[in-house]
DNA sequence: TGCGTGACTGCCT
DNA sequence: CAGGCAGCCACGC
């Protein structure tokens, strides 16, 4: 029969902590897929891109505030709702389409959700 | 049971 | 300086 392991607790799917950091994103600012990948270590910013495609509804997931490295929303069916979300919100974009970082740069998870997850910064690559 | 595919990014020509 | 490519999880057919 199958051996149980013994002090190895089940690894959390990385779609849910994908999530749960997501939820750190305040209303009125935005994040790259790259910003939360560096946050969760073994995630790339595609495997971010996979899981926002794949998020669930009626979570209070803010999978709008997600947006690529250069500013702007990637295209695909959807996006103009993304946008309306957004500035909805507040986010400005400008004649280009494009977001402020400067003035809707998310500034990083809560110091609650670093003790939560235990996340250490001398670890960051 | 295996393969294709989907909201990306930074490095290398 | 623009374009190509590797990275690498779940899930459905």
């Amino acid at each position: 029969m199958m051996i149980k392991t013994v002090g190895n607790d089940k690894p959390i799917p990385y779609q849910s902590r994908v999530y749960e950091l997501v939820r750190e994103v305040p209303k009125g600012f935005v994040a790259s897929y790259g910003m939360i990948a560096a946050f969760l270590p073994n995630v790339s910013p595609r495997m971010v891109g996979y899981a926002m495609a794949a998020t669930p509804q009626g979570q209070n997931i803010p999978w709008q505030r997600i947006i690529n490295s250069a500013g702007k929303i990637s295209d695909r069916p959807g996006s103009a709702r993304q946008r309306a979300k957004l500035e909805a919100e507040g986010v400005s974009f400008n004649k280009a389409g494009t977001v402020s970082w400067t003035k809707h740069r998310w500034q990083g998870p809560s110091d609650d959700w670093m003790q939560k997850t235990g996340f250490d910064p001398l670890e960051m690559k």
